[in-house]
DNA sequence: TCTGGGGTCCTAGGACCC
DNA sequence: TCTGGGGTCCTAGGACCC
């Protein structure tokens, strides 16, 4: 049996923890730029704004209802993600965090009718210990776990938790639409809805070969799970990383050079200590620039490549030059760029580097890098750091509605007056 | 004025090998 | 007249997730 918790309107909700006159009130939390609304409240939800709007189209309506605007801030989401984490696995023989706000439990020690009041205490635990509302649900796959979680937040008869078991799945699959399913997304669903294939119901009853035609193993597995045929085991130590990547749309287009430049080697030096914090190196870097993909007035640009390093590392010096001599190979003068990215490839372990025949013995840069990182992790990320950051800088994103670093910054810590 | 960031997996097709 | 069979590796693109 698994369980899926998901914690409700997280970010709201984070918000709100430490801003209790917001509870009741709508609330929206912004992507970086303040660009799109990435969460709401449920009165947020009710007022009509929707799941990843861009912000200005609904900036009258939040106006007029006194919705609480709020960019998001990911330091506080971070840490109050790992609280809510760590009381879930504490819970449970064994877990695995699947994103900063769900977490999959593998319950096999509980009976079938143990398992809604664990969910219930599970639920108030959380609650009571870290101030956020989760939903449970449970099923024999983790795609079922899903479906019953989306129920236990949505069906007011559920109040939070909703275990599917074999009675009652044909009518949870019933109302749940096939868009809904956890691994169908937009193109799938529309393909499916023209085949008549409209609830997960629809879809559990689908022909085998036609789906595996259709939508390859990926597809096949999702409707395994569905008619409860495990396909996705429960990962409680997902492997490292194959990829790490830093990238940014800048707060305003610019063609200025030295503009792109100090933001490549910000997102080179934050995509480095990303490697160094999972004690990986990698061996090729890429970067990219693109113009804004909204503006249709301009001729849309697009440029990229790639450089591999003559060996794996994971030292900032070293990938932020080879970001810039990437710059310089790329680089068209005259575009408005709106966005930039450093992409780090080819990740490895730090510790099974075999070092090449040419490797200089003086690269061993660790002490600094450590230094550097251990600078950061106590005074706050980007008190030091290679060459100048313009905190200022235009290109930087608009953040303006950000709300204190409540748990992670010493500043920032509420104060209590008795 | 104004539209995010960071990932994974699978597949098809081309280059290349014997 | 007429041109094999089997395999690997790499890349780009497309789907998905939060």
């Amino acid at each position: 049996m698994f369980a899926l918790v998901d914690c409700n309107n997280f970010y709201a909700s984070c918000e709100r923890v430490f801003e209790p006159h917001l509870v009741d009130r709508p609330i929206v939390v912004l992507s970086n730029n303040d660009g799109c609304v990435v969460a709401r409240s449920k009165e947020a939800k009710a007022l009509g704004i929707g799941m990843g709007v861009p912000f200005f189209q609904v900036r009258d309506i939040a106006k007029q209802h006194g919705v609480v605007i709020r960019s998001s801030n990911y330091a506080l989401y971070g840490d109050m993600s790992e609280r809510v984490m760590e009381i879930l696995s504490d819970s449970a023989p064994d877990s695995e965090i699947y994103s900063i706000d769900e977490c999959f439990l593998g319950l096999k020690h509980l009976s079938p009718e143990d398992l809604e009041p664990w969910c219930r205490d599970l639920r108030q635990k959380v609650q009571r210990w870290t101030g956020i509302t989760v939903s449970i649900g449970t099923g024999e796959t983790k795609t079922l776990s899903k479906v019953a979680n989306r129920i236990a937040k949505q069906a007011p008869y559920a109040d939070g938790v909703f275990i599917i078991t074999p009675k009652n799945l044909k009518a949870a699959l019933a109302i749940t639409s096939v868009g809904d399913i956890w691994g169908v997304g937009r193109q799938w669903a529309k393909m499916l809805e023209g085949r008549d294939i409209k609830s997960a119901l629809d879809f559990f009853h689908a022909q085998d070969g036609w789906v595996k035609q259709r939508m390859g193993v990926v597809g096949l597995r999702t409707v395994y799970e569905l008619r409860g045929t495990p396909c996705h085991d429960l990962d409680a130590a997902p492997s490292a990383k194959q990829t790490t990547c830093c990238s940014r749309t800048f707060a305003k287009a610019t063609s200025n050079k030295d503009h792109v430049k100090e933001a490549i080697m910000s997102y080179a030096e934050r995509a480095a200590e990303k490697i160094r914090n999972a004690d990986q190196v990698c061996r090729i870097i890429k970067v990219s620039i693109r113009t804004d993909r909204h503006d249709h007035n301009t001729a849309p640009v697009y440029r990229s490549a790639h450089e591999p390093l003559m060996f794996p590392t994971g030292d900032s010096r070293i990938i932020v030059a080879a970001a810039l001599k990437i710059l310089e190979r790329i680089w068209l003068d005259g575009r408005p760029y709106r966005k930039a990215g450093v992409l780090l490839l080819e990740l490895s372990p730090k510790d099974n580097i075999i070092p090449s025949l040419f490797d200089d013995p003086s690269s061993d840069s660790n002490p600094l890098m450590e230094a550097i990182d251990h600078v950061n992790k106590r005074f706050g990320r980007g008190a030091i750091g290679l060459g100048l950051s313009k905190k200022n800088a235009k290109w930087r994103m608009r953040q303006e509605r950000l709300s204190p670093r409540y748990t992670t910054r010493w500043a920032d810590i509420p104060i209590v007056r008795m």
